[in-house]
RNA sequence: GCGGGAGUGGCGGAACUGGCAGACGCGCUGGACUUAGGAUCCAGUGCCCGAAAGGGCUUCGGGGUUCAAAUCCCCGCUUCCGCACCA
């Protein structure tokens, strides 16, 4: 329990008598009698769409960062509404995954039964909160009536080919005989029971998504997000414009022998000449082929086995079992460089000489062709290989000085060797390249890859980092992958009209050491007949990634009671693509580029007339707590329920919006919610003393106007900091001592309010006299000559230091402006001359030279 | 290593397009009201010199551009986040 160290004060002594716990019920109430937050979604004019990053509801409950996300997006819901929109907010659960899983297992209770009970009582503290949700669509993805539509999507892929099976790797815990997630490595080693764990490979679902990998990457150059989210996506994608280069095994005959008895038995005859022939490579550098010393292919490559020569044949095989028992975490972060020879060599296609093939783990099977060409002299990890193992480092790329070039560039002594890497391509030229000496890096590229194309060695080729999205999970808590496996026919889809596969309630949701995934456990589950021939058959017991279930969820909002379609074609017209979707920046890649994937292809296939499924995104910032991360192990996790109640949900809100700029995050200060609640307490105390009679008085109303100003423009722009310094500012103006505040300088203010702290801006609009919502009422308009000053404060300045300040009409001119600067003595005494220049700008600042 | 941010009082943070640095809030100091104050109200609060008037200094450090720089340019330092042997 954390504690909190300042206690609000006694409601008993409080002066102005602003109760929040009474006010808060009392309106939480009346909005949902009153269906104030229910949306017309049929009939309502000019919609709205506010999403904000479903929870997942662990049974810790709502974390402050959920409630940051949500009360930012509520804010800008709540505004939009003001200004005339019809605002849809909706919210759901995102339910399934290991983290339920996980925690069903720890307390050994069927997570079916956990997470009922932790909805409840996220329901609970999202109401408690007073966001403007309309619970009517609320939804969970672990609910059949969802995940059949889940499931629909993953046919949709299917029916697309853009569904495959292919083999992967995933943490092996040897002891425990199951798979685990990455976060439940520590240190290599199995979490539950610490056996060092390994790499398997097994067969398992993908969805094609590089082959959007150019459409993702080229929408995000008008989608209107945040900078950070789409330079992080972009990254992901990680296209790398280069060449595929194609070097040709020597003794090529002399190795087909080997080649037919070291194949794995999946390659037909066809593909194993195909390999055995030649290997491809991929490169950025293809300008530094006169470099490539020697070529590197990853451990598991198919070809090493018959490459490798009977002298070698132990060393690499050793070599190649070490590689394959380190877990996928450990071996991304060891740094030596290792390796073994094959005993093969390639032909160098540029220089026609013979170079080793080597095989090291520096070298990834994922990305590119598993191969590379090294280049010591320009590559740092080549280089350091080729120290490690004697290999020759020659340079091929030289620094373009006025003196290099017009020496004879094939002359060594001209160029020292190398102490490390060259890795300048800016001002550099080709050298020791034969007819491309003298060629600048990015005019060797092309010719280069032109020269090798001629005799077909070589093409230009795009390479992505991104990787298909691997949707299986060896699990129980997911939605069962509608696949059914049969004898004859192979995988066979489940027809539309049998979806949903439920997901089979099942005592035991253990992993064992029986098989993979626990339903593989519960025959009378799996078995069933072929769809296609009738022949019995076997349903896939793996289930769906929770990311597939988040990928959609927006569209079923709108459509959420639909029973016979996934989303509503009309609704989802009038409602979507999402005007503004808020969330954490932890998502920016894989949420949102999972979604942004589905939307494709679900436009692609007819059901959707959008490809991009939110128009605006803006990334939230981080809360730290008292300059410390939070975390459950240290103890300083926020707990909305005790400030709430301590507080009121209405300061908690407002807090949480004015402790930093939104989009950056902020310090979360026990003390700092106590200057909120004081805002509040005042604004209550206005309400209460303000008087009806006589006029307002004219500069309060000119300071109100620009207040309405300042927060109608920092609201849209998520600068909520600002915006609540400002009314705090003209809150300050409306007590300033010995003042009675007028009702109209004081209606406005609570206008301005209410998007942060709803409860009370409801009942003091009440107390007004206001007629229904204040959220049906409208936001107060802003004039600008009200706002206008009649007399502005200008800075003075003599030789660039500030020496006074004037008061002058804005639109003065200059001479005027000089003469009453000078008139003041302060000004005057550093001025005994005329000034050398003057800068004048109106109504900015007024600076002398002398 | 690569990519993206950020460095401003005791603290969280303001500052539009280069134009009065420190808004707003916390904390702190003094006062009023009080049996009491961890309530409320009033005044003060960047640092240094000075009784005051006044003056000097100040936005991570160092240079530069400009009448004028937290803001623009160059060099360096620190720090947070993401990716990480991606060829």
């Amino acid at each position: 329990m954390t504690e909190v160290t300042q206690s609000p004060p006694d409601s008993a002594n409080e002066p102005s008598g602003y109760d929040p716990a009474v006010v808060e019920k009392k309106w939480q109430t009346q909005w949902e009698e009153r269906g104030t937050n229910h949306t017309d979604l049929d009939g309502g004019a000019r919609p709205f769409y506010a999403l904000m990053m479903f929870p997942y509801p662990s049974a810790e409950g709502l974390h402050v960062g959920n409630l940051f996300a949500f009360t930012g997006n509520d804010i800008y819901g709540r505004f939009q509404r003001l200004q005339g929109h019809t605002v849809f907010e909706p919210i759901g659960f995102d339910a399934f995954g290991i983290h339920s899983e996980n925690y069903a297992l720890k307390v050994g209770i069927n997570p079916a039964e956990l997470i009922p009970r932790n909805i409840a009582n996220f329901r609970r503290q999202l109401k408690s909160a007073g966001l403007m949700i309309d619970w009517r669509h609320e939804l969970s993805t672990t609910d059949p009536a969802y995940y059949k539509w889940t499931q629909w999507i993953f046919l949709e892929l299917y029916k697309r080919k853009l569904a495959y099976r292919g083999r992967a790797a995933v943490n092996w815990c040897p002891k425990d005989k199951t798979v685990l997630a990455n976060e439940q490595v520590i240190a290599g080693a199995c979490e539950r029971c610490g056996t060092k764990v390994e790499q398997r490979f097994l067969e398992q679902w993908f969805f094609r998504i590089t082959e959007y990998a150019e459409r993702l990457l080229a929408n995000l150059d008008w989608i209107d997000w945040s900078e950070s989210t789409t330079t992080a996506q972009r990254n992901w994608i990680g296209r790398s414009d280069g060449a595929e280069i194609v070097f040709r095994v020597q003794d090529l005959l002399e190795m087909a022998g080997a080649a037919t008895v070291g194949l794995n038995v999946m390659a037909t005859t066809a593909e194993l000449n195909a390999l055995a022939t030649d290997i491809k490579v991929f490169t950025t550098r293809p300008d530094t082929i006169f470099g490539a010393m020697y070529l590197v292919l990853a451990p598991e490559h198919p070809l090493v086995d018959a490459l490798t020569t009977d002298e070698q044949r132990a060393e690499v095989g050793a070599y190649r079992a070490t590689a394959a028992k380190q877990d996928l975490v450990t071996r991304k972060v060891s740094k030596e460089k290792t390796g073994v020879f094959t005993g093969a060599y390639a032909i160098n296609p540029a220089t026609g000489h013979p170079i080793p093939i080597w095989i090291a783990d520096y070298v990834l099977m994922e990305y590119g062709t598993g191969a590379i060409m090294a280049v010591p002299g320009h590559d740092e990890r080549d280089f350091e290989f080729a120290k490690v193992f004697g290999l020759p480092i020659v340079r091929v790329v030289a620094p373009r000085t006025a003196h290099a070039a017009h020496v004879d560039s094939q002359n060594r002594d001209e160029h020292p060797p190398l102490e490390e890497p060259y890795l300048d391509t800016e001002n550099a030229h080709l050298v020791h390249s034969r007819q491309f000496n003298g060629f600048s890096v990015e005019d060797a590229k092309h010719a280069i890859v032109a020269w090798l194309a001629e005799h077909g060695h070589a093409k230009r080729i795009v390479n992505y980092r991104l990787h298909d999205w691997c949707v299986s999970r060896q699990r129980y808590w997911g939605p069962p992958i509608p696949i059914i496996y049969c004898d004859k026919c192979g995988h066979v889809p489940v027809p539309e009209s049998d979806l949903p596969v439920e997901l089979p309630n099942v005592d035991d949701f253990r992993p064992d050491d029986s098989g993979i995934s626990p339903l593989a456990r519960v025959e009378s589950w799996y078995r069933v007949p072929c769809p296609q021939c009738g022949a019995p058959a076997r349903r896939e017991t793996d289930v769906s990634d929770t990311f597939l279930d988040s990928a959609w969820y927006f569209l079923r909002y709108p459509s959420s009671d639909l029973p016979d379609r996934p989303f509503d074609s009309r609704m989802t017209k009038k409602w979507l693509p999402v005007n503004s979707y808020i969330g954490g920046n932890e998502h920016a890649v894989l949420h949102l580029l999972y979604s942004r994937f589905v939307t494709m292809v679900l436009h692609d296939a007819g059901h959707l007339e959008f490809e991009e499924p939110y128009a605006k995104f803006r990334a939230h910032g981080m809360i730290i707590r008292e300059g410390a991360k939070m975390s459950k192990s240290r103890g300083n996790v926020v707990n909305p329920d005790e400030y709430i109640e301590r507080w009121g949900a209405d300061s908690f809100r407002t807090y949480l919006m004015f402790l930093g700029p939104y989009e950056e995050g902020g310090d979360f200060r026990d003390q700092s919610i106590a200057g909120v609640r004081r805002f509040l307490d005042r604004l209550w105390a206005s309400t209460q003393d303000a008087r009806r009679k006589g006029e307002p008085e004219e500069a309060v109303m000119r300071k109100l106007h620009q207040t309405i100003r300042k927060v109608s423009d920092d609201i849209p722009r998520l600068q909520y900091n600002t915006a609540i310094a400002a009314m705090m500012e003209y809150m300050n103006v409306l007590r300033a001592k010995e003042r009675t505040p007028h009702v109209d300088e004081v209606r406005s203010l609570v206008q301005l309010v209410s998007p942060f702290a709803p409860h009370i801006a409801e009942e003091l609009w009440e107390r007004l006299g206001g007629r229904g919502s204040i959220f049906d009422a409208g936001w107060p308009t802003f004039d600008p000559t009200l706002a206008a000053e009649e007399l502005v404060t200008i800075a003075v300045q003599v030789n660039g230091k500030l020496r006074g300040t004037v008061r002058l009409a804005p639109d003065m001119g200059q001479e005027d402006a000089v003469t009453a600067a000078l008139a003041d003595p302060g000004i005057a005494k550093f001025v005994l001359g005329p000034p050398k220049k003057v800068v004048y700008k109106p109504g900015r600042i007024l600076s002398l030279s002398v």
